[in-house]
DNA sequence: TATGAATGAGTGTTCATTCAT
DNA sequence: GATGAATGAACACTCATTCAT
């Protein structure tokens, strides 16, 4: 009994996950779910209490240690005088270790949250992100918000896409250390002198 | 008559348009579309057979404008040694007019498209030229791929995200230009010598 | 085994009871039962056929000897010539009796039997004491019906209402001989001369 | 088309209202009143944007005077010394014009009203009745509210019961009458003297 | 021709009942 | 025999689509 719930459980979840990224959580429905996961809509609910709950029970986790990580970056201030940015946050171990164990989670968040409380994390990052990157522009005001945007933007999406594609930790850190390189040099390029 | 049909697709179309970039295609209803052009319900169905083609209205245009740019692009060569990109295609003023003329459409195919049969547009697109700008870098074959779609994503993301926010025609060029600067830069970064 | 079956068999009568007292039938699932009952609910079934053999079980015996009072009642005829008018068998040891001791029974018909079989057990109750005090009245043959039918459903309201809030005899028997000359004395005003 | 929409809001209001009197809000599905009413489901939503909203609209006027006659209960006093109680508020032309104007919303929020934000409206009356009578009884505190509470029932059960069954204004006055020298004088029977 | 009333399939959710283990 | 997993019909509600007027 405890070994079926689990299994099932674990089917479930599997299914919703592939689904819920496949075609976002609001055009996923609990009967496709459910026919994947071979087993009747009321089943669903023997596991989890709600559509939401199945969708939380992908996410919450990532979302949290991602929230905690936003705090974090929040404190700091990026600058470009020290040579380092901090969005190089993303070659720390923890911030690794974290992309990879919540890998999917965190795809879930950033890409198909519509609809769930968790729809206004990737723009928060985004926007929290770009106010950093913005006052260093060399750029007048009206504008480096937006380019700022571009910016914070292509570097989370750009994480995403490895994580999506590369399993193994090392691919996932040495592909993050071009993508940071990128980034940085591209962002030189309209840096304040 | 005729005229008054017109004028009437046109108010539809403008307010679909309206609706679904601010609330996505999912959330908006005929209703509120009706509602917001002033016409009945049945009067949809006059002017569009359906939901779909009301949204393909709003993007053919665009898609065939697109596809065609495609097309073009896929017979170029991006070659580093002659200083220029062709992605710097996205500076030509050809684009720039398709740009500024099918925004609505573009940003329709490109945030909204999921279920419709324009969903691989952008998807082809970064693909495309991706497959350009993999082997210019100096990265292991299986790496490359991975990094130029990236690339090629956050160009094309740009430039929506430009196409969104800027409606002058100067401030769009403005913005793509100071997006391809920091695009090639980067990209510089990981290139080939 | 058969006294376990019995000992299960009383626990969930008794919690069901507790249940369908405090949540009514309708918002009491049989989920609930079994988890307070401490039972599966397939054990459920193994004792009880249904929810609403569930329900007779717990009533069955209160509305058979409620059926046959109501019988007995019947064949009276409420004379105020004589001083003491037959609705006064509630002072009767042997209907207290009853009362006590089917006390939760008699509750459940009169408060949760809608869509039973014993809906009708409470109004065919106030109808027979209603037909039997109408002809006293000193009101219009019209009217005296509608007064006694409320005379009546007060009487029997007022005897659940104790039922319901008293535990010990004696309280119940104290507060229904109140409850009774009330009920006498509030008759009488309108009683023939 | 105004024509219409009033003719179906009357034909679903009157049907719903004979579904909720007869089973009771929960027990009542849309199904049956869409089937009842002609209907298809879908149709109720063009007149009530809920089912809720539909229990309410048969019963928000009533709501709304009852509190109103509530509140001017609750500020009185029952003071025997002055031979009129004032439960004998029933008399009034006020209420009496509002228990046969709002014959059907009360009868609903008195006995059909569970499940809804109604549902304590009845025996938050009874309590505050209760509260008032309670302490003229020559009754052992313990005991005096529990006899209260049934007087206080007994009355508006009356009430309810007379509007049920009487539509002539002068024969509701007539039986409201009848009632409160019934209800008098039992009350009369256990006061302090 | 234009309207909006009407529909019915679909959504998430609940729960009495059944049945393989 | 006992369990609880599994079902399926029902619920309130939404919405693209159709069609009588």
């Amino acid at each position: 009994m405890q070994d079926w719930k689990e299994e099932a459980r674990h089917k479930i979840l599997s299914e919703a996950q592939h689904l819920f990224l496949e075609r976002g959580y609001d055009r996923t429905s609990l009967q496709m779910i459910a026919e994947k996961a071979g087993v009747s809509k009321g089943s669903l609910y023997r596991c989890f209490t709600s559509k939401e709950e199945l969708f939380y029970e992908l996410t919450d986790s990532a979302a949290a240690r991602l929230k905690a990580l936003l705090v974090r970056l929040r404190g700091k201030r990026f600058d470009p005088a020290t040579g380092r940015r901090e969005y190089q946050i993303f070659e720390s171990e923890e911030v690794i270790s974290m992309l990879l164990e919540e890998k999917y989670g965190l795809l879930l968040i950033m890409e198909q949250a519509q609809g769930t409380r968790y729809e206004d994390l990737r723009p928060g990052m985004i926007d929290m992100m770009a106010a950093k990157i913005a006052p260093m522009l060399a750029v007048d005001e009206e504008n480096s918000l937006l380019l700022a945007q571009i910016m914070a933007r292509n570097l989370i999406d750009g994480v995403v896409h490895i994580l999506k594609n590369r399993l193994q930790p090392r691919d996932v850190r040495a592909n993050l250390q071009r993508l940071l390189e990128y980034h940085t040099r591209g962002i030189d390029s309209l840096l304040k002198k």
